[in-house]
DNA sequence: CAACAATTGTGTCAAATGACACACTAACAA
DNA sequence: TTGTTAGTGTGTCATTTGACACAATTGTTG
């Protein structure tokens, strides 16, 4: 439980009786490279905590072609929000892109543990609360940068997910197309 | 208190003295044309909920430009969740551009409802997660469409905001220049 | 009304991009 | 070994875009 227990002991304070209820909602597994995670059609009925590893998260277009959603490079959460909290059927699917130490929280552990009582259910919306407000101050980053440094800050902060995912695929999650990101990477082949 | 009531009853279950308790906390004003209703600097106290009229929330960049961050086309939220949720200053700054009508939650009545009980926790919690979903399906829609269909988009779904901001407004909005954004009008005068 | 500022409309041009075509390489199976 | 497949590297070209410059229009203020 290592990863997870420092992760939450960095972003929230937490007693260690409350660390270690909190902890037992999760089961640690590990996968191999390859492993679908959740795939379109599927109800999503778990949160995965990702340890360490990447994974890619990913839906087809009108035009049928694969778009990448996200590239989960841990420690993170990753599920379909939507589908787990109302239960609908996924869009998405999500595949492991390495062997990856991941953390499973059921639906139904979940649910108990936001209805303990006030402070846990607080703890989960603070939670919520902090994944949204990461992804706004992203977006906010984004709109001001190139595609081009957007792939150097990649580079520079999750390596992992460069040499894990194909050019295509980060391509696609930077919003340009695979020769595009070819120029890119030619142009920077010292850094 | 009309709008504020609707949008609870549409979008979530509440018995109907819920509902009273729930509307309670908030305070309806009404604020003209050119109101700042949170500026960089400060800290962003409380939950706007936009009944009627539109919002501009922006902030500068490095090179000292206006970046827009959202136009806010009631009925919805606007806040800097970070400033309020963490007392941290604002980065942002927000300026009402049509008279409206505002919803106040001010952060002290926040935090008496969270913590009532663990039902109202975890209706808080939940009007969070689909803020956040709802986000991420935006996302999801934006990043297969071209600058030119999410404006008839907005042409079509937000007609108040093309009414009240200025074309320089909307292209940030969009991520695209002033002109470029000129030349999807002209060649869409007809629509 | 005149003067001024702010916004919008427009043309030109260099640069960036996407689409297409195809060669090259690596990994893997038969 | 050979063939096959997926992924990557590369060149060409039409199109789109952003930047710049400036005209036209609108709005505001004295």
């Amino acid at each position: 439980m290592d990863a997870l227990q420092h992760f939450f002991k960095e972003s929230h304070n937490l007693s260690k009786d409350d660390l270690g209820y909190l902890i037992n909602h999760f089961e640690k597994v590990s996968v191999s490279k390859g492993t679908v995670l959740f795939k379109q059609g599927m109800v999503v009925d778990v949160v995965y905590f990702v340890g360490e590893g990447v994974l890619h998260q990913y839906n087809y277009n009108e035009e049928g072609e694969k778009v990448t959603l996200n590239l989960h490079d841990g420690p993170c959460f990753c599920t379909n929000l939507e589908s787990f909290s109302e239960r609908k059927t996924s869009q998405d699917s999500c595949v492991a892109l390495t062997d990856c130490t991941l953390y499973i929280l059921q639906k139904e552990k979940y649910d108990a543990l936001v209805n303990t009582n006030v402070k846990w259910s607080n703890f989960v919306k603070d939670v919520i609360t902090k994944t949204l407000t990461k992804m706004l101050n992203q977006l906010k980053a984004i709109s001001n940068k190139s595609i081009e440094q957007r792939y150097l800050d990649l580079l520079k902060n999750n390596p992992l997910i460069i040499q894990n995912a194909s050019i295509a695929t980060i391509a696609s999650y930077l919003g340009t197309s695979r020769e595009t990101l070819h120029r890119i990477r030619r142009k920077n082949i010292l850094v």
